[in-house]
Formats: C-alpha cells, sequence, structure tokens
DNA sequence: GGTAGGGTATGACGTAGGGTTAGGGTCAAG
DNA sequence: CTTGACCCTAACCCTACGTCATACCCTACC
C-alpha cells in the first residue's frame, strides 16, 4: 500500500505543505497514518479526496462547505450548486455595474469631461442616491421636471456617458472643495459643470442667470441633506462661489 | 460648524460603527476632533472624504490603495483603473467558467447522465489536466487518436455536454470506490459510463469486448498517474470488476 | 561517528475588513 | 437617582492559508 508524506502529496496535488497541515488541523483531510515521530502518511483515499476537494474549491466552495459535502452523504449537492450559482450570478452582476462605471471614471479622465453629484453617489448604497433624488424633486419641482425630459430624448448610452462625465467632474471639484473658487484649475471644472448643467437641466431663458441661480441653491444650509441626511455649508459655498465666478466671467 | 458622533456619521454613510472605528484605527479617516472624554467628532471634511472612500471601496479597491489615492494628489488616477479593470475582467472570466461548470454538474445531477476523468479534474491546476492527457495518448493512442476525430464532429455544445455529464458521473464513482462493483448503484453509473465511452471512445467492432478491456486498462497499477504522478490500484479494480460485470450482464 | 542537507513537526503571528461580545464611562430626560 | 441611549477600548473571531522560528528525524558521505 502506497504512502505518501506531505510533500510528495503537496507536489502530486499542487498544493503547499502548509495547506495539508491546515487541512489536518481542520480535520478536512487526515493522514491515514502518523509515524512514531509523528510524520503525516496519506494513502489512497487521501489523496482522492484531495482531489475532490481541490475540485470543489475551484468552484470556490469554502472549506467548511466541502467537509459537509464530503462527509454527508445525504448532501442535498444539487441544492448546493444552485445556492452556489445563485451567489456567483451576484458576484458577476456586481462585477458588470463596476465594470461600467470604472469604464466610464476612465473616460472621463481621460477626457476631462464633467460630473453629477447623483453619479458621485453611484455606488454607494441605494437609498441615499434614492433620498437625494426625492429631495431634488422636492427643491427644483420645475428644472427636475424638464431635466427629465431632456434625458428621456437621449439614448441610453449618452444618458450613461452623461452621469458618467458629471459624477467624475462633481467628485473632482469636491477634493478641490479647499482651493480658490476662483483659480484657473477649479474655474476650468467648474467650466465643465457648466456645460454639463445646460445639457442636463435645459432650462430655457438665459442660461448664465439660471446657473447662478443654481449656484445659490448650492449654497443653501441643507445642500447636502439630499444625500446623507446632514448639511453642507462648506461645499455649497464654494460651488456658488465658483459658479458665480464663472457666470460673471465666462 | 457641525459635528457628528460615531453612530450619526455611520447611519449618514450607510457604515458600521466599528468601521469608523476601524478607518480611525487604521488612519484612513480620523476625526476631526476628540472631545474630553475621548468621543470622536467628525466634520463636513470628514464626511465628504468618507463618501469618496465608500465610493472607491465600492470599486473593491482596498482601503490601503483607497488611502493612497486619496492622500497623493499625483496618484495615477487612470493607471490605476486601468489595473483594477484588468484584475475585475479576470474575475469575471473565471466567474464565467465557473458558472458553466457548475450548469453541467447541475444538470448531470438531475438527468443522472456519465462522466469523464478529464473533467473530473476540470479546475485543477492545469498542468495536472495535461499531464493526464499526455499520458493518455501515451498509453492508448489508437483510441485517444479515435476519440479525438469523433469530438471534432460535435458541435461545442455537445462536446461540452458531453464532458460535462461524463465529468460527474466519474466524481460519483469515485465517491462510492468503497462499495461493492457489482450493487445496482454502482451498475447505474457503469450503465451511464458506457454509453459514454460508446460516444467518446467510439471505437469499431465489439463494444462490449473493447469494454472490457479498457476496464482492464483501468485496473493497471499505473493507472491514475495519468492525473497525479501516483498509482491508484484500488480505484482501478473497482472500475474493472464494475465494467466486467456490466459488459458480461447487460 | 560526525556532519551536511533535506524533510518534518509544532507554534505563533500576519493578512482584510470588519463582526461580535465584554466591561465600563457619559449624558440628557424623567 | 435611575434609565436608556450612546460612547470608549480591548480583544477574540472569521477565511485559508503564508511565513517565519525553532527543533527533531533521516540518510548519505567522509
Amino acid at each position: 500500500m502506497a504512502q505518501y508524506a506531505v510533500k510528495k502529496l503537496a507536489e502530486m496535488a499542487g498544493v503547499s505543505v502548509r495547506t495539508l497541515h491546515h487541512y489536518d488541523r481542520i480535520g478536512l483531510l487526515q493522514p491515514s497514518v502518523r509515524t512514531e515521530v509523528g510524520y503525516r502518511l496519506y494513502g489512497e483515499k487521501e489523496l482522492l479526496r484531495l482531489q475532490q476537494i481541490l475540485f470543489y474549491k475551484e468552484m470556490d466552495f469554502e472549506l467548511k462547505t466541502i467537509a459537509e459535502l464530503l462527509d454527508d452523504p445525504d448532501f442535498d449537492m444539487v441544492k448546493a450548486l444552485l445556492d452556489h450559482k445563485k451567489n456567483l450570478l451576484q458576484k458577476k452582476e456586481r462585477i458588470r455595474t463596476l465594470l461600467e462605471t470604472l469604464d466610464k471614471t476612465i473616460d472621463h479622465l481621460k477626457n476631462k469631461h464633467t460630473m453629477n453629484h447623483e453619479d458621485l453617489y453611484k455606488g454607494l448604497p441605494k437609498e441615499q442616491a434614492q433620498a437625494w433624488r426625492k429631495e431634488a424633486q422636492e427643491r427644483w419641482p420645475d428644472q427636475v421636471k424638464h431635466s427629465e425630459e431632456q434625458l428621456l430624448k437621449m439614448s441610453p448610452e449618452e444618458f450613461e456617458t452623461l452621469k458618467a462625465n458629471f459624477s467624475a467632474n462633481g467628485q473632482q471639484l469636491v477634493s478641490m472643495a479647499d482651493k480658490d473658487p476662483h483659480s484657473p484649475e477649479v474655474q476650468r471644472l467648474i467650466a465643465d459643470h457648466y456645460h454639463f448643467i445646460l445639457q442636463f437641466w435645459g432650462k430655457p431663458g438665459s442660461p448664465i442667470e439660471a446657473y447662478k441661480g443654481l449656484g445659490d441653491l448650492y449654497a443653501s444650509d441643507e445642500r447636502y441633506t439630499a444625500a446623507n441626511g446632514t448639511p453642507n455649508p462648506a461645499f455649497g459655498q464654494f460651488m456658488q462661489k465658483a459658479m458665480h465666478y464663472f457666470a460673471d466671467n465666462c
């Protein structure tokens, strides 16, 4: 009867010695024999079991689950596999979303476009984004209505691109909230912001005056209540200053 | 100036208090003030920083990376995002493969079909599977050649299904290696195995005799050398007995 | 019989991102 | 003065091992 010591088995199975030690300790795979001096010796059964372990491990099962699975003959394989599939599908969907957002962010950074607060909170818990939208609709019903009309005219791709650009822009602005609102770097971002607003809100009439008015809204005490339940006067006032300066000097 | 205590901030941002403690400890987000008795108080800046942290966290960045990213103004965002995208694509591809294999396994278990040793090792380190194939070609060149011809006639879907079924069948057989080779449960699996072999090896002539011959090969001492570099007489003999019994009594 | 080289053992710490008690101070309301 | 809500730190728990540190075992060669 062939017997293998740890290193041999490790090499055959393509795992580390440490892994075998670990599996031994947690009871997932124990050697068939211990020599007098304590060496682990594994036989054929252990070899096969290890192969099964590795199979399920590749399937991303947890070791604990694998142990149950291999030790309980009545284990409901199909159910476990279906559960596992569900998890994988969720992971996959999440990765898909992340990739989308990543692409947009990369595109923005490369093309130096614009960005939006709605998108700034994209990826955060949904409740926050929804709270934000609700608040925006309460505060600026006309603009939101018009904006929605505009958005509905866009193709999904245009819409996504626009959101991504606005999001990145807003993020940059947030990161520059401690700088001079009149500085060229801030004003460049504000220019992008303005062009975005033009497309996004699309309010007819005097765009520059509307933009200043929007700046005043930014300065409102409860500006950030929408997203997180708390006021944020500092950033609001920063935006107000930057937007007014832009409107007066563009 | 508004100040928030841990729980308030935690609620606003949708994270746990423990998380804020953690971020404080690792220096990712420290409170602007500590009261005399040690309470953490956060201001607007911290709030914004936390939002940025959560944004990147949703992108699956590590906290360490987020810290660098937020603290180093010269951080190469585009490069980081592209790297990250690459990682995500790899993860996604891996999940896709896992889902495929899962579907096949589920299908097999539901339909009680057959399985293959090649697929048994699917998901294991590639070297093993390759070693197995190489060995198979050395040992049974004619059969392997014929088999490959047969396989090339199949559509990819047929081929994948066949492999999946054979894989699941073989796995079940491995798990029953300690039972009676003549028992009905084993013989049912062997029947599936036989039908698979018919399709897979497709050897012309007397299929039953060929099957018995294949059983003899299974019994060879070095049967499992192909997959893991070690003999496995127990399983090989089990298969031989089961296959011979089937061939004689089907 | 000494020693060099390789294999083996245990034990303990580290990882990421917190969850989960445990034990104890703080603060405002009733 | 008590209750309840909130705050603190310390410390163990989780996954699946990697990475030492220290020490024992075994074989071969001289």
